[in-house]
Parts: structure tokens; C-alpha cells; sequence
DNA sequence: TCTCCATAATTGTCAGACAAAAAGTTGACC
DNA sequence: GGTCAACTTTTTGTCTGACAATTATGGAGA
């Protein structure tokens, strides 16, 4: 398929106004909709860069304006990506990140409570350390064992150790080698973990903490699964139990001092 | 905030001038980004309608085709959508579903294996389960019971059983009240369940199926937490081994004949 | 008060324009 | 031959103005 000269590309044409002038569904998104599935397709490779704003005009018999609004829709999709600096837009595959974007805004405007992100996470970070004590690599053991030296130089800096610990737990997620995995957990944790910086912070529970991932560091590297999940569902058991302990309310919304999202 | 006369609006363009000429930010991100922030920060409440392209675009001094772009990502976002027969944007909170639709296309291009959905699922489904033992309310109870009625006069049809199989998930993770549990799980199970639509052909195990979907429905309705989980551990449990016996691959992705991602 | 229609507003699309940034080309120079 | 700077062409981001088709709105008439 030939996108410089658009002359002999009627075929897409005509798909776009069938599609279109059924009023069905507007032109731009009509065109998103053929280039998403060229790309799922696998016909637009993921890291080729896709051909110029004018030539898919001209090769879908659109305006340059209607093509531009298609992009907009395939990059807040994540399909589709401008590195900076970079002219060209290159094909990508979603990251988590971006659907991890999302997703916050979802939780924030929907006055999700920490007891629901607390629900998710106690099914999900068990299952996560469980897995990991199975596949996780070498590399992957030596990230956590450093982030675990790092942690025990920050326990007096509360808002280090709660970076520390969302570290801790993107770790484990990456050494199950389960992006599905990953992708369910890091919304949720992102949102979570800082939360509990006032717990700690009012319980001084920075050497509980460490002790938790200390034992589950250990676990995972001997490939002990069963006891990796044992130590992890008490860790975060220990939320929830904080939470009481400092007297924060476990079913208020996360809506607080919560960063703004950013568009990539 | 005056959005129809524009005149007075100068803050704002003043902020997106400033963004934009910057070069940090096309002028299209900058309005992007105040008009989430916005929405976030519920200046614009869920439910109000967007005022009208051109009164943005005075507002925000800028021309129609750049809120244009501007409104295709808040679009995408899921912060802003258009009902059909409807003329004007209203704004909305992320749902589950276009949020799955995006993870969708990411598990697609990722490769991801029945393997790994199943690690996700068999983590999250049966938390949802014994949360539904806990909260389901007289309604949610009434719907499950209407859907393994129909799940029960359909035994013998596979592709509706599959319907019915994902319903039923869906309706017990409703049943939570959770909305993070409904999120985290909607998309893996929407793509896992059909792919078992071969096992359950191969096996002819609607019964056994609908077996455990019974279980789980009594101990829900009985709010036994404990036998509800243990179900739903079975139940999953069974779609792993059904592969085996099936001899499908576990460990191959699911790029198969999967329903290809609609722009909503 | 309710219904129906003319009028106004709004959306989807297009064509053409321009400055600024990136990419591609050329040619001088080492 | 290889390198670097100047020049040209593309491409992007933005704007203006236009038009048909659809949706909203205000009144006239029942």
C-alpha cells in the first residue's frame, strides 16, 4: 500500500466515505478507525513512523484538518507517539503508563475510597510477589535488593520511603515478567502507596515496613512461593491495620493532594 | 468563568499563550490540559455540557480547529463525550469501558498470553467473590440468578454460554461495589473468557461450569465469604486445566480471533 | 399550554494560507 | 572520501473563512 501517491489509493477512499456519508460515524473517526486496525493488523509495524499528515489526507480523500483529528484520537490511544524533538509520528504499542493515566482520572472523578484501591491491591500484590518468587531473574532480584539497601538509608525520610515502596512493588510486578500483571497493579498503586505516607509517618512504621520486604525479598529469592505471598499479604494487611491505628478514615475518597495528571 | 463572551476571557489565553509559545506545548495540549484540569478539579462538574467550539475557542483565544484537536483528546480521555442524537459534548468520568478498550489494544500489541490473563484473573476473581459475599445487595443477587437461568437454558449453545460466562463475572464484580475491582478485572476477563469458548466446546463442560457458577451464587446469597472465594478458586482453576486437557497452548498470545477495538 | 415551523447556533468538513521546525541536499573545504 | 555549513523542501502547528447538515430555540398559531 502506497502512501506517497495517492492517486491509485482509492480503495481506502471509498472505505472512508461509505463509512462517513452513512452518517454513522464522522470522517476522522472513520479514518482512526482504518489506521487502528492497520496497525493491530500488524500492516503499520509498531516503531515504523506513519507517512505524513498530507499524504494520508490525500490517500483517504479527507482534509489535512479531519486527519489531524484522527491522530489526536490514535495518540491519546497510545498507538501512536511524537518523540521530542522528533518530526515524525512513530507507531507504538499502548504502554502502561498512559492507561495508568487514565485509569487515575477514572478513580479521582469516580471518588474511588482507599478500601476499594486496598481491595484491589490485597488480591492483586500477593499473587504478584507469588509469581515473582517463580520467574524472577537475577537482575530483578539485585533491583530489589538494592532498592531495599536504599530504603534502609531512607527510613527517616518518609516522603523517600513511600517512593521507595511504590519502588518496591513496580519491582516485584516486573520480575513476574506479567505485563497484565503489571498493567492491573501500577494505577492502583500509584494512587495508594502515597496515601499511607501519613500513616507511616504517624506510626513510625518505617522498620515494619522494611522488615515486610526484607522477608519477602528473601522468599523471592528463594524461590518460596508460598511464603513470599504469606509475607506479602500481611504487609499489606498492615495498611489497613495502620489506617485504623492512626485513626484515618479508610472509606474517605482519594480526591486529596493527588497530582495532576499530564498529557503525554 | 464566562464562556460566551469572550472579551473578557484574557486569563486564560494569557495562560495558553504563554504555554504554547513556549514551544514546550502546541496550543492544542495547553487547552487539552486546562480543560482537564478543570474537570478535575470540578470547575466543570460531570454532567454539564462543554460550551460550544467556538466559545472555547474565543475564550481560550485560539482558533476552532485547534479546541477541536484539543476536545479529540479530552474525547479519548474519556473525560468528555458526545451522545448520539445529541449536539452538544457532555462531560463524563472515564468509564470502565473505554479504559478497557485501551488495554485492550495494549494486551494485543503486547503479546500478552492466556497464561498471564489467567494470573490476573485467578488473583482478582475470587477477591470478587468473596467481596460479593459481603455486600452483594437484593438486586445484584436477582441479576446473577436471572443470568445462570438463562446460562442454564443455554447449555448446549457455546458462544452464548461465553456471553452468559462473562456476564456473570461482570455481575458479580458489580456486586462489589467496587469500582476499582470492576476496572481492574473488566478487560482481562473480556478477553480470557471467549478464548475458553474451545476449551469448553472441546470438553463439553457447560456443566460443570454452570456447577460452579451455582456454588458461587450460594454462597454469595448466604454471605459466606470463605466457600464463595474457594468457587471462584475452583472455577478458575478449572479453565487451566481444561486447557491441558483441551491441549490448547496456555503460553501462546492472544492475538486470535479477537474482536477488533471499536472507537466509541 | 402544547405543537409546529422559521431562524439561529453548532458540528463536521473542507480549502488554502503562513511561520517555524525538521529533514534532506548541495557544495565547499579538509 | 568524509565533514560541516548553507540552502531548499517537507512537515507540523496554527489560523481564517467557508458551507452543508444537523440540532436547538423562540414564537405563532391551535
Amino acid at each position: 500500500m502506497t502512501w506517497q501517491n495517492a492517486s491509485e489509493g482509492k480503495d481506502a477512499v471509498a472505505t472512508i466515505r461509505v463509512e462517513s456519508r452513512d452518517r454513522t460515524l464522522p470522517a476522522f473517526r472513520a479514518v482512526a478507525r482504518v489506521l487502528e486496525r492497520r496497525i493491530l493488523a500488524g500492516e503499520l509495524p509498531v516503531g515504523e513512523s506513519l507517512p505524513s499528515e498530507l499524504s494520508l489526507a490525500d490517500h483517504f480523500g479527507v482534509s489535512r484538518s479531519t486527519v489531524r483529528e484522527a491522530i489526536r484520537v490514535l495518540e491519546q490511544r497510545g498507538l501512536i507517539r511524537r518523540e521530542k524533538g522528533r518530526n515524525r509520528l512513530r507507531i507504538t504499542a499502548p504502554q502502561a503508563k498512559e492507561i495508568s493515566a487514565q485509569m487515575k482520572t477514572a478513580f479521582l472523578l469516580q471518588e474511588t475510597t482507599f478500601e476499594q484501591l486496598w481491595e484491589v491491591l490485597s488480591a492483586i500484590e500477593p499473587a504478584c510477589a507469588a509469581t515473582a518468587a517463580l520467574k524472577a531473574t537475577e537482575p530483578d532480584l539485585k533491583l530489589i535488593e538494592d532498592n531495599i539497601r536504599r530504603s534502609e538509608a531512607a527510613i527517616d525520610d518518609v516522603s523517600a520511603l513511600v517512593e521507595l515502596d511504590i519502588e518496591f512493588h513496580n519491582l516485584l510486578a516486573a520480575a513476574t515478567g506479567n505485563n497484565a500483571l503489571q498493567m492491573s497493579r501500577e494505577t492502583v498503586g500509584e494512587l495508594f502507596y502515597p496515601a499511607f505516607a501519613k500513616v507511616m509517618a504517624r506510626l513510625n512504621a518505617g522498620e515494619r515496613l522494611l522488615l515486610a520486604h526484607r522477608k519477602i525479598y528473601e522468599a523471592i529469592s528463594s524461590g518460596n512461593e508460598r511464603e513470599a505471598r504469606l509475607w506479602m499479604d500481611r504487609h499489606i494487611g498492615d495498611f489497613q491495620r495502620g489506617c485504623d491505628l492512626a485513626n484515618l478514615d479508610f472509606r474517605s475518597p482519594i480526591s486529596g493532594a493527588m497530582p495532576v495528571a499530564n498529557h503525554g
